[in-house]
DNA sequence: CGTTGAAATGAACGGACGTTCAGATAAAAC
DNA sequence: GTTTTATCTGAACGTCCGTTCATTTCAACG
């Protein structure tokens, strides 16, 4: 049995990404087979490896997609000006990019130690110029003197940390609407680096 | 071959329980087999089972184990007295503690999917609990004047991933001591909450 | 309408898994 | 020096794992 209906590679392809991911971030990149994968999708695993050449590449893809998302999203959403304003435009664009990708961010975060070295350096980069585009907000700022920021470094890794965070109590739909936790966070940001 | 010198229970058991951390928190419950934990500790698998009843009981009392002796430390560390002098006292005690333990941070953050429904609620329990000493600290500062807190609730999951997250990337031995890290994580923490 | 080729199956592979348990071993107790 | 007992082994169990591949199916094409 082959080629029913509608079920095409433009269809199944998306949908072994998707079931992985969801499995993945659920329950672990270790403890989810390729079979429950495959089943999830409606197909038999054997079908899994027209669509990738192994589990680990399969988690590689999905996180590495996830960053350079994150990165090509904040190229576009990222805005000139005062350090402050500019700031203010880092912090609502990771919370809203966050909140509303909890399972790839699940993953990002957790299942470093399953990759290969390989695999893991290229993760790490890609996260590492993320970071980064943070820090050079705040080091502008201290130049300006917008910011008193004792170490920009922790500072940054702090305020990744506390802005990511969310995504773990974070409901759709729940007490606070994705715009007022924005808005809680920005104010508690603003805090945190001006004097 | 068995009661080799020096194998008993009493040097057994806790080494298996170190085992099982370190490797648990390095490559993920998942991932680590009992035959690893038992080679680890110079024993056979089935040796295990004289100290634990089965590998999901072995994570759940591990978690279990760090959280109890969070909240005992606690417990001891705790000061009365005005809201910032709580709040300062909290966060150094939360930074010192979790940065002294890392292997069990990244257990009880990271395994909670792995734990059955009923070893879950309990885990859950004890974690809200800590959490609620410094959501009280707040609703004080609050009450009295001294902080200026829009949403206890949301402040305090900031803080807590704020102040947890360096585990991420401290290294025993780094650029920053832990009092330097302590410093650092007050002074930003008392900025988030005052006017 | 017969052919082609993409898409998926189903069975099989060797190996690893958690767990059990009868039996072996050696320190301690008598 | 014999018996007891705590501790551990070694082999086995049934199951599931990631991966491969010859074969089957069927939409599309000529």
């Amino acid at each position: 049995m082959a080629r029913k209906t509608g079920s095409h590679a433009e269809i199944t392809g998306p949908a072994i990404r998707e079931a992985a991911l969801r499995l993945f971030a659920r329950s672990g990149y270790a403890a989810v087979s390729m079979r429950e994968i495959a089943s999830e999708v409606g197909v038999r695993a054997g079908a899994l490896y027209l669509y990738t050449p192994d589990k680990q590449t399969l988690l590689f893809d999905l996180m590495r997609e996830h960053l350079e998302t994150l990165l090509a999203a904040w190229r576009m959403a990222k805005v000139e000006g005062a350090p402050l304003e500019r700031l203010e435009n880092f912090v609502r664009f990771h919370v809203d990019f966050h909140l509303e990708r909890r399972d790839a961010v699940f993953l990002a975060y957790m299942e470093l130690r399953n990759l290969s070295e390989d695999n893991f350096a290229v993760i790490e980069e890609l996260r590492r110029a993320y970071e980064e585009e943070l820090e050079d907000i705040l080091e502008a700022g201290r130049a300006t003197g917008d910011f008193e920021v004792a170490d920009a470094r922790v500072t940054t890794m702090a305020l990744i940390a506390m802005l990511t965070g969310g995504h773990v109590w974070y409901r759709s739909g729940g007490r606070l609407s994705r715009d007022a936790i924005q808005k809680i966070y920005w104010d508690l940001t603003r805090r945190m680096v001006t004097k």
